[in-house]
DNA sequence: AGTATACTCCGGTTCTCCACTGGGGTTTGC
DNA sequence: GCAAACCCCAGTGGAGAACCGGAGTATACT
């Protein structure tokens, strides 16, 4: 019923990542890593999970670091989560020996999490790139 | 992101209850246990946190048990759920020294919330028991 | 009254997983 | 060649889930 931890730290990666698309420079574990108060080395298996779903590229050697895979508003962040979280392949095994109500049930399940991914599917991180920006436009409206 | 195996147990002991709130018969912890193979010590606590919640009633005694505290269309999956996974006053404290980013994430994971909560919300007891029913109705016109 | 049957309260135990750490590597730019 | 980065794999600590046990208490039935 709660997003993991995990999950958040991936995404915050992301969005600093995603500035940086155009340029095509790349960004270092340490530097995402203290922007957004996350432990460096915990990051780095985030960001090789998240390589390996196919999220970010990496350049290793001296001046190398993390960047997109693709244009911000072409991941979702049910894109993220999913590969970070792990889930799919969750077919329960306990089929056969469930009763009817723990049939029912399942699916009630089924639909919480449905509703869960379609908020999570509809929202890129572009979206949240420009919701960042709006956030502060409106800090500063207040300031001045 | 998931829902644990808690809430469904306390979920497939109220649906035990549900068809004897009629009647005002209560059923034994022992019984429910065996009829949904959940393990009757355990089964036992989370009673006590829907007693406390005041979902269901307890009966002392012998030929005592435990029996709905009201209709079963007027409990939702909501109150058996939140009650207990025990989630509200989620006053997520490092407020000050989150950055602009993690702000906007966790508004989506409100949402996120949100859309659950929604789905929980919408169904009741009563609906579980007529979708089950209809379930065993559909197998048997394929019996047949 | 006495006994069996239930719930009630409180504590402990085991197990799993999340968050995090550490120690090696290997690749690359200068 | 050396430092800066990524890469891989193997742990550790704590928290919470799931579960078990025992002593106590209330009630029904005889």
């Amino acid at each position: 019923m709660d997003l993991s931890a995990k999950s958040e730290y991936a995404l915050l990666a992301l969005l600093e990542l995603s500035p940086h698309y155009a340029s095509g420079e790349p960004l270092q574990i340490r530097q995402i890593a203290s922007q957004q108060n996350i432990p460096d080395r915990y990051l780095e298996q985030l960001l090789a999970t998240l390589r390996r779903a196919g999220l970010v590229k990496s350049l290793r050697g001296a001046r190398g670091g993390y960047l997109l895979a693709r244009d911000p508003w072409k991941i979702t962040l049910y894109d993220v989560v999913s590969c970070i979280e792990g889930f799919e392949a969750q077919t329960d095994p306990a089929q056969g020996s469930a009763t009817p109500e723990a049939l029912v049930i399942q699916e009630v399940w089924g639909e919480v999490r449905q509703a869960a991914e379609d908020v999570l599917q509809k929202c890129t991180l572009q979206d949240l790139v420009e919701k960042r920006n709006a956030q502060q436009q409106h800090d500063i409206m207040y300031y001045i």
